[in-house]
RNA sequence: CGCGGGGUUGAGUAACGGUAGCUCGUCGGGCUCAUAACCCGAAGGCCCUCGUUCGAAUCGAGGCUCCGCAACCA
C-alpha cells in the first residue's frame, strides 16, 4: 500500500514561558491521532519540539541574566519533561530550531525560495516607543501613539529588511482551499481564513537587522541579517524531516509528500499555519500540508487565564492533584481535555469542573465498574479464555477528523451499558441459584471489559494497559484504579 | 456600519427545518457484586421582537448581550 505513512505534528511552543495547559491539550490531541494511526499500522511521524529564536527570547534571557544558550536548553528541558509527564507516545521526534540540522535546513529554504524569486529587499519604517524603550507595531499604536506613553513620540527609522512576497500566492491560495475543501478544521476557522485572504494579502518582512538582534538563523549570503524567527520556526515542519533530501525513500518524501501531512494548533496561529506557511510552501514548490486543525482556547473561570489573576492551570498542576487518587494522573488530565473542553470552541476549565468529572466518569465510572466486575469473577472463580484480549485494532473510520470527544462518548456508553447489565443480569444474587448462568453473563462481561480496555489504549493509555494485565491475570485491582476524590 | 464566534432546563453543552439529546446537580424508587458506588424513573429549557414555512432552537430582518481577533503578537 502506498500510503502507510501518517506525519503528525504540533505547534513549536515558544521557550519563554512554563508549559501551558492550551499546550498540554494540542500534544496530547495530537499524541491520540499518532497512537490511533500506529495502532492501525501505519508508520508514524510524530514531530513536537521548542522555538528559540528571536527578540523575545533574546529579552528574556538578558532579563534572566543568564547566557542564552543556556536559557534556551533549560526551557527547552521543560517541554521535554512535559512530554514524558503526559505519557506521550514515545517515538516523538523533538526538533529545537537551534538545532544544526534545522539552521541548516532553514537556510536552504530560503534559498529555494529566494531563487523561485519571492524573497526581495525593502525599506521598513519601524516605530520605536522611547516610554516603552520597545518597537511598535501599527496594531500597537493609537492615533499614531503609544497608548501608554501617550506624550512621548514614537521614533521613526528606515531600515533594510527582506521580505516575502505573500501578495503573489492570493489566487493560488484561495485556489489550493476551494480544491481542498477539508484543509481547515473546523469549517468556520476555514471561513475565517478565506475571507482573511480575500482581503488581500501584503508581504512581510522576514529578517531583522543583526546589529540590532542576532539571536537567529543567519540569511544566506547577507552577513547583515538574521532570520525573522516565524520564518525559520515555520520551516521546523519539514525540517525535521530531514528536508532538502526529497529522494526516494527519504522521510521527507514517505512523511510528508506520502504522509498526508496533519498540523494541529491554536487558534491563534490560524494565520501564520494556514497562510502564511502554505504559501511559503508553494514559494519553494513543496506540496502543502493536508489538513490543519485548530483547537479553541481554554479559558479558566470565565477568563483568560493569567499570573495577575491567579487563574493559571498548569497541567503539572492537575498531575500533582491527583496524584494521591490515582497510579495514573497523567491519564486524568487526558481524559478531561479530550472529552470535556470542546474539541474546536472555547472552553472554561477549572479543578471544580475536573474533579465533578473525574468523580463521576473515572471513580465512579470506570474505575468502579472494573472494581466490582473484577471482584465477581475473582471471587465466584468465573473461567473465561485470555484470548478476549486479541481483539484486532479497530479503526474509526465513520469517527469524524479529530473527534475524540466522540470517541471518548463511545467508551462511556459501554461503561454506562456494562454497569446496567450487571445491575439487571444480577451475577452476584443468581451465583446460588443459577451458578452456571451467573458465570457465563460474567464472562459476557468480562469480554465487554475488555474491548473498553481496547479502546481505551489510544486515549489513556496506562490505565488500559493496566485494566489489560487484570483481565489477564484475573485479578482485582488492590487498590481503586481512581480513588473518589472528595 | 472592521472581522469572527456565541446567548438552549440550576451549571456545562449537543442537535442546526419535523418528538430538544448528553454530563453534572436535584427529587422519587430499586439493588447490594463494587470506590457511600451501580441501575430505573421524575421535575425543569430554546435572549427579545417581527417575518418565511404545513411546521423554526434550526432560515431571514431588527434589537439586546457576552467573547475573541484586528497582521508580523507563538
Amino acid at each position: 500500500m502506498s500510503d502507510r505513512y501518517r506525519y503528525i505534528t504540533t505547534t513549536l511552543p515558544y521557550v519563554n514561558a512554563e508549559p501551558h495547559i492550551g499546550f498540554a491539550m494540542e500534544i496530547i490531541r495530537a499524541d491520540i491521532y499518532a497512537r490511533m494511526q500506529a495502532n492501525a499500522g501505519f508508520n508514524v511521524f510524530f514531530n513536537t519540539g521548542t522555538d528559540e529564536h528571536g527578540q523575545k527570547i533574546y529579552d528574556y534571557a538578558q532579563k534572566a541574566n543568564t547566557p542564552i544558550e543556556e536559557y534556551v536548553n533549560k526551557h527547552a528541558e521543560n517541554f521535554h519533561t512535559l512530554i514524558s509527564t503526559l505519557n506521550i507516545y514515545s517515538d516523538i521526534y523533538f526538533i529545537r530550531t537551534t538545532d544544526k540540522n534545522h539552521v541548516s535546513s532553514a537556510q536552504a529554504f530560503w534559498r529555494r525560495v529566494r531563487d523561485n524569486g519571492y524573497i526581495y529587499k525593502n525599506t521598513y519604517q519601524s516605530k520605536y516607543c522611547v516610554g516603552c524603550e520597545l518597537e511598535k507595531t501599527d496594531s500597537e499604536l493609537v492615533d499614531g501613539k503609544c497608548p501608554e506613553h501617550p506624550n512621548e513620540e514614537i521614533k521613526f527609522t528606515d531600515e533594510e529588511n527582506y521580505f516575502f512576497k505573500w501578495s503573489a500566492f492570493q489566487k493560488p491560495l484561495l485556489d489550493f482551499y476551494s480544491s481542498h475543501p477539508n484543509f481547515v478544521i473546523p469549517d468556520f476557522r476555514f471561513n475565517e481564513i478565506k475571507a482573511f485572504v480575500e482581503r488581500g494579502l501584503n508581504d512581510f518582512s522576514i529578517s531583522r537587522l543583526k546589529s540590532k538582534m542576532s539571536w537567529g538563523v543567519p540569511v544566506p549570503d547577507d552577513d547583515e541579517h538574521v532570520m525573522y524567527v516565524w520564518f525559520d520556526a515555520l520551516v521546523n515542519y519539514i525540517s525535521t524531516l530531514g528536508w532538502p533530501d526529497e529522494g526516494d525513500g527519504s522521510n521527507f518524501s514517505h512523511f510528508w509528500k506520502n504522509g498526508n501531512p496533519v498540523q494541529i494548533c491554536g487558534k491563534d496561529n490560524l494565520r501564520q499555519q494556514t497562510a502564511m506557511w502554505q504559501a511559503m510552501l508553494m514559494a519553494a514548490g513543496l506540496p502543502n500540508t493536508s489538513n490543519i486543525i485548530i483547537d479553541g482556547f481554554i479559558n479558566s473561570g470565565g477568563q483568560k487565564m493569567s499570573k495577575s489573576l491567579g487563574n493559571v492551570i498548569s497541567p503539572y498542576d492537575i498531575i500533582e492533584e491527583y496524584h494521591t487518587f490515582t497510579q495514573f494522573p497523567e491519564d486524568v488530565l487526558r481524559y478531561y481535555l479530550v472529552r470535556h473542553v470542546a474539541p474546536f470552541e472555547d472552553s472554561d476549565v477549572t479543578k471544580e469542573k475536573i474533579t465533578e468529572c473525574y468523580n463521576s466518569h473515572l471513580a465512579n465510572g470506570l474505575g468502579n465498574l472494573v472494581s466490582r466486575l473484577m471482584n465477581m469473577i475473582v471471587a465466584y472463580n468465573v473461567i473465561y479464555d485470555s484470548d478476549i484480549l486479541n481483539i484486532p485494532p479497530k479503526v474509526e473510520d465513520d469517527l469524524p477528523m479529530f473527534r475524540f470527544d466522540l470517541y471518548a462518548e463511545s467508551i462511556w456508553e459501554k461503561v454506562g451499558a456494562l454497569d446496567a447489565f450487571i445491575a439487571e443480569k444480577q451475577p452476584f444474587k443468581k451465583i446460588k441459584e443459577n451458578p452456571d448462568e451467573a458465570k457465563s453473563d460474567l464472562v459476557y462481561a468480562i469480554g465487554e471489559l475488555a474491548h473498553i480496555s481496547k479502546m481505551l489504549e489510544p486515549l489513556m493509555p496506562r490505565t488500559a494497559e493496566t485494566i489489560m494485565k487484570l483481565i489477564k491475570e484475573k485479578k482485582k485491582p488492590d487498590a481503586p484504579l481512581f480513588k473518589r476524590k472528595d
